[in-house]
DNA sequence: CTAATATATCCGTAAATCCGAATATACGAA
DNA sequence: TTCGTATATTCGGATTTACGGATATATTAG
Protein backbone atom coordinates (compact mmCIF):
# COMPACT_ATOMS: atom_id res chain seq x y z
CA UNK A 1 0.00 0.00 0.00
CA UNK A 2 3.01 2.06 0.49
CA UNK A 3 4.61 1.66 -2.75
CA UNK A 4 7.12 3.87 -4.20
CA UNK A 5 6.66 6.17 -6.94
CA UNK A 6 8.39 8.30 -8.88
CA UNK A 7 8.18 11.53 -7.10
CA UNK A 8 8.81 9.75 -4.16
CA UNK A 9 12.14 8.66 -5.36
CA UNK A 10 13.19 11.76 -6.90
CA UNK A 11 12.23 13.24 -3.74
CA UNK A 12 14.13 10.85 -1.70
CA UNK A 13 17.36 11.33 -4.02
CA UNK A 14 16.58 15.27 -3.97
CA UNK A 15 19.25 15.88 -1.31
CA UNK A 16 22.91 16.53 -0.85
CA UNK A 17 22.86 14.53 2.46
CA UNK A 18 20.10 11.39 1.39
CA UNK A 19 22.13 10.64 -2.22
CA UNK A 20 25.55 10.71 -0.42
CA UNK A 21 24.33 8.11 1.70
CA UNK A 22 22.63 6.30 -1.13
CA UNK A 23 26.20 6.58 -3.24
CA UNK A 24 27.90 5.50 -0.47
CA UNK A 25 25.70 2.33 0.25
CA UNK A 26 25.76 2.05 -3.67
CA UNK A 27 29.77 1.92 -3.58
CA UNK A 28 29.67 -0.65 -1.34
CA UNK A 29 27.97 -4.08 -0.03
CA UNK A 30 26.86 -2.88 3.14
CA UNK A 31 28.22 0.30 5.44
CA UNK A 32 27.21 0.69 8.55
CA UNK A 33 26.13 4.03 10.51
CA UNK A 34 29.33 5.22 12.00
CA UNK A 35 30.91 5.14 8.65
CA UNK A 36 28.26 7.27 6.81
CA UNK A 37 28.55 9.76 9.97
CA UNK A 38 32.68 10.53 9.57
CA UNK A 39 32.32 9.75 6.00
CA UNK A 40 30.07 12.90 5.72
CA UNK A 41 30.72 14.53 8.31
CA UNK A 42 27.20 15.69 10.14
CA UNK A 43 25.79 15.22 13.29
CA UNK A 44 24.64 11.79 13.95
CA UNK A 45 21.21 13.06 14.44
CA UNK A 46 21.15 14.18 10.97
CA UNK A 47 22.20 10.85 9.45
CA UNK A 48 19.98 8.88 11.36
CA UNK A 49 16.94 10.92 10.50
CA UNK A 50 17.74 10.78 6.87
CA UNK A 51 18.46 7.09 6.96
CA UNK A 52 15.13 6.63 8.69
CA UNK A 53 13.77 8.39 5.45
CA UNK A 54 15.38 6.20 3.07
CA UNK A 55 14.14 3.35 5.12
CA UNK A 56 10.78 4.56 4.96
CA UNK A 57 10.32 4.45 1.04
CA UNK A 58 12.09 1.65 1.14
CA UNK A 59 15.23 1.94 -1.11
CA UNK A 60 17.46 0.75 2.11
CA UNK A 61 17.49 -2.00 3.98
CA UNK A 62 18.73 -2.34 7.88
CA UNK A 63 20.65 -5.26 9.37
CA UNK A 64 21.24 -4.91 13.03
CA UNK A 65 24.34 -6.80 14.92
CA UNK A 66 24.57 -6.31 17.97
CA UNK A 67 24.98 -2.52 18.48
CA UNK A 68 25.43 -1.94 14.97
CA UNK A 69 23.31 -1.17 11.76
CA UNK A 70 24.46 -1.93 8.73
CA UNK A 71 22.62 -0.51 5.77
CA UNK A 72 22.65 -1.42 2.11
CA UNK A 73 20.66 -0.49 -0.98
CA UNK A 74 17.30 -2.20 -1.50
CA UNK A 75 18.14 -4.46 -4.47
CA UNK A 76 14.58 -5.50 -4.67
CA UNK A 77 13.15 -2.22 -5.72
CA UNK A 78 11.88 -2.11 -9.01
CA UNK A 79 13.72 -1.96 -12.28
CA UNK A 80 13.01 1.63 -12.98
CA UNK A 81 14.06 2.98 -9.55
CA UNK A 82 17.20 1.08 -9.73
CA UNK A 83 18.26 2.14 -13.24
CA UNK A 84 17.34 5.81 -11.80
CA UNK A 85 19.86 5.36 -8.80
CA UNK A 86 22.47 3.27 -11.27
CA UNK A 87 22.57 6.82 -13.62
CA UNK A 88 22.97 8.74 -11.00
CA UNK A 89 25.50 7.25 -8.60
CA UNK A 90 28.48 8.29 -11.22
CA UNK A 91 27.82 12.02 -11.01
CA UNK A 92 26.57 12.47 -7.64
CA UNK A 93 29.82 11.21 -6.45
CA UNK A 94 31.42 13.65 -8.89
CA UNK A 95 29.18 16.56 -7.84
CA UNK A 96 29.42 15.28 -4.22
CA UNK A 97 33.06 14.69 -3.48
CA UNK A 98 32.48 11.39 -2.52
CA UNK A 99 36.01 9.49 -1.63
CA UNK A 100 35.07 5.79 -0.59
CA UNK A 101 35.38 5.93 3.42
CA UNK A 102 37.62 3.45 4.71
CA UNK A 103 35.63 0.61 7.12
CA UNK A 104 36.97 2.26 10.11
CA UNK A 105 34.20 0.74 12.76
CA UNK A 106 32.72 -2.69 12.23
CA UNK B 1 29.03 27.32 -14.61
CA UNK B 2 25.17 26.69 -13.46
CA UNK B 3 25.68 22.59 -14.35
CA UNK B 4 22.66 20.53 -13.97
CA UNK B 5 23.99 18.00 -11.04
CA UNK B 6 22.28 14.91 -9.69
CA UNK B 7 20.24 16.38 -6.92
CA UNK B 8 18.74 19.48 -8.69
CA UNK B 9 18.12 16.72 -11.05
CA UNK B 10 15.56 15.09 -8.40
CA UNK B 11 14.57 18.35 -7.02
CA UNK B 12 13.03 19.40 -10.73
CA UNK B 13 11.42 16.03 -10.63
CA UNK B 14 10.51 15.49 -7.31
CA UNK B 15 7.18 17.43 -7.97
CA UNK B 16 4.32 15.89 -9.13
CA UNK B 17 3.16 18.70 -11.33
CA UNK B 18 7.12 18.93 -12.93
CA UNK B 19 7.20 15.57 -13.33
CA UNK B 20 3.87 15.45 -15.40
CA UNK B 21 4.84 18.32 -17.31
CA UNK B 22 8.35 16.79 -18.16
CA UNK B 23 6.21 13.21 -19.29
CA UNK B 24 3.91 14.99 -21.36
CA UNK B 25 6.92 16.73 -23.13
CA UNK B 26 8.57 13.27 -23.52
CA UNK B 27 5.21 12.17 -24.95
CA UNK B 28 5.13 14.48 -27.78
CA UNK B 29 7.68 17.21 -29.91
CA UNK B 30 6.64 19.78 -28.41
CA UNK B 31 3.82 20.93 -26.41
CA UNK B 32 2.68 24.51 -25.85
CA UNK B 33 1.54 26.28 -22.61
CA UNK B 34 -2.04 26.04 -23.15
CA UNK B 35 -2.31 22.65 -23.73
CA UNK B 36 0.01 21.89 -20.80
CA UNK B 37 -2.48 24.20 -18.50
CA UNK B 38 -5.31 22.48 -19.84
CA UNK B 39 -4.06 18.79 -19.42
CA UNK B 40 -3.32 19.20 -16.05
CA UNK B 41 -5.94 21.41 -14.77
CA UNK B 42 -3.95 23.88 -12.44
CA UNK B 43 -4.06 27.26 -12.64
CA UNK B 44 -1.93 28.75 -15.71
CA UNK B 45 0.44 30.98 -12.98
CA UNK B 46 1.15 27.67 -11.42
CA UNK B 47 2.24 25.94 -14.94
CA UNK B 48 4.15 28.79 -15.87
CA UNK B 49 6.11 29.07 -12.96
CA UNK B 50 7.05 25.16 -12.97
CA UNK B 51 7.68 25.78 -16.50
CA UNK B 52 10.33 28.43 -15.40
CA UNK B 53 11.91 26.14 -13.09
CA UNK B 54 12.66 23.47 -15.51
CA UNK B 55 13.94 26.24 -18.10
CA UNK B 56 16.19 27.57 -15.25
CA UNK B 57 17.88 24.31 -14.62
CA UNK B 58 17.69 23.20 -18.55
CA UNK B 59 15.71 20.31 -18.48
CA UNK B 60 13.74 21.88 -21.14
CA UNK B 61 13.72 24.76 -23.78
CA UNK B 62 11.37 26.70 -25.36
CA UNK B 63 10.47 28.01 -28.65
CA UNK B 64 8.54 31.50 -28.81
CA UNK B 65 6.40 31.30 -32.34
CA UNK B 66 4.13 34.52 -31.82
CA UNK B 67 2.27 34.61 -28.74
CA UNK B 68 2.48 30.94 -28.04
CA UNK B 69 5.53 29.49 -26.49
CA UNK B 70 6.41 25.51 -27.42
CA UNK B 71 8.08 23.85 -24.73
CA UNK B 72 10.00 20.55 -25.28
CA UNK B 73 12.54 18.53 -23.55
CA UNK B 74 16.16 20.02 -23.92
CA UNK B 75 17.62 16.42 -25.46
CA UNK B 76 21.22 17.86 -25.24
CA UNK B 77 21.13 16.92 -21.73
CA UNK B 78 23.75 14.68 -20.02
CA UNK B 79 23.42 11.30 -21.08
CA UNK B 80 22.62 10.35 -16.96
CA UNK B 81 19.87 12.96 -16.88
CA UNK B 82 18.24 11.69 -20.14
CA UNK B 83 18.73 8.01 -18.88
CA UNK B 84 16.78 8.75 -15.54
CA UNK B 85 14.22 10.85 -17.48
CA UNK B 86 13.16 8.35 -19.44
CA UNK B 87 13.75 5.41 -16.66
CA UNK B 88 10.95 7.73 -14.92
CA UNK B 89 8.76 8.68 -17.86
CA UNK B 90 6.62 5.24 -17.63
CA UNK B 91 5.71 4.54 -13.63
CA UNK B 92 5.28 8.72 -13.93
CA UNK B 93 2.82 8.61 -16.58
CA UNK B 94 0.73 5.83 -14.83
CA UNK B 95 1.52 7.29 -11.02
CA UNK B 96 -0.23 10.31 -12.07
CA UNK B 97 -2.76 9.49 -14.39
CA UNK B 98 -1.47 11.18 -17.91
CA UNK B 99 -3.76 10.92 -20.66
CA UNK B 100 -1.88 12.12 -23.77
CA UNK B 101 -3.49 15.88 -24.27
CA UNK B 102 -5.05 16.29 -27.82
CA UNK B 103 -3.69 19.29 -28.89
CA UNK B 104 -6.17 22.03 -29.10
CA UNK B 105 -4.55 24.78 -29.87
CA UNK B 106 -1.75 25.82 -31.73
C1' DC C 1 21.87 -4.58 38.35
C1' DT C 2 25.11 -0.44 36.09
C1' DA C 3 27.98 1.56 32.54
C1' DA C 4 29.23 2.30 27.95
C1' DT C 5 28.45 2.41 23.08
C1' DA C 6 25.56 2.73 18.83
C1' DT C 7 21.61 4.34 16.95
C1' DA C 8 16.87 6.38 16.88
C1' DT C 9 13.46 9.72 18.01
C1' DC C 10 11.65 14.20 19.84
C1' DC C 11 10.99 18.95 19.52
C1' DG C 12 11.46 23.86 18.71
C1' DT C 13 13.32 26.77 15.28
C1' DA C 14 14.92 28.14 10.76
C1' DA C 15 14.74 27.80 5.92
C1' DA C 16 12.93 26.25 1.64
C1' DT C 17 9.05 25.41 -1.17
C1' DC C 18 4.48 25.82 -2.96
C1' DC C 19 0.24 28.22 -3.98
C1' DG C 20 -2.70 31.34 -6.75
C1' DA C 21 -4.65 35.93 -7.29
C1' DA C 22 -3.03 40.04 -9.07
C1' DT C 23 -0.19 42.24 -12.10
C1' DA C 24 3.16 42.75 -15.78
C1' DT C 25 4.98 41.74 -20.32
C1' DA C 26 5.12 40.26 -25.18
C1' DC C 27 3.06 39.94 -29.39
C1' DG C 28 -0.39 40.26 -33.30
C1' DA C 29 -4.39 42.46 -35.19
C1' DA C 30 -7.00 46.41 -36.22
C1' DT D 1 -2.01 53.68 -31.09
C1' DT D 2 -5.33 50.44 -28.48
C1' DC D 3 -7.27 45.89 -27.62
C1' DG D 4 -7.12 41.04 -26.84
C1' DT D 5 -4.74 36.84 -26.14
C1' DA D 6 -0.85 34.03 -24.35
C1' DT D 7 2.47 33.72 -21.07
C1' DA D 8 5.56 35.38 -17.22
C1' DT D 9 6.53 37.43 -12.81
C1' DT D 10 5.50 39.26 -8.24
C1' DC D 11 4.24 38.76 -3.55
C1' DG D 12 2.24 37.42 0.92
C1' DG D 13 0.83 33.60 3.25
C1' DA D 14 0.48 28.52 4.04
C1' DT D 15 2.75 24.21 4.17
C1' DT D 16 6.72 21.29 4.12
C1' DT D 17 11.22 20.18 5.07
C1' DA D 18 15.72 20.40 7.30
C1' DC D 19 18.52 21.17 11.28
C1' DG D 20 20.80 19.61 15.55
C1' DG D 21 20.89 19.42 20.60
C1' DA D 22 18.75 16.77 23.99
C1' DT D 23 16.86 12.67 25.11
C1' DA D 24 15.31 7.84 24.54
C1' DT D 25 16.12 3.09 23.24
C1' DA D 26 18.77 -1.05 22.30
C1' DT D 27 22.43 -4.01 23.02
C1' DT D 28 26.64 -5.83 25.12
C1' DA D 29 30.01 -6.10 28.91
C1' DG D 30 31.07 -6.40 33.58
Amino acid sequence: MNELTATKLCKCLGDDLRLSLVCLMDAQREICVCDLVDALDAPQSTISRHLAQLRQCELVVARREGTWMHYSLNHELPEWALTVIEALAEPARAQLGLRAPAPACC
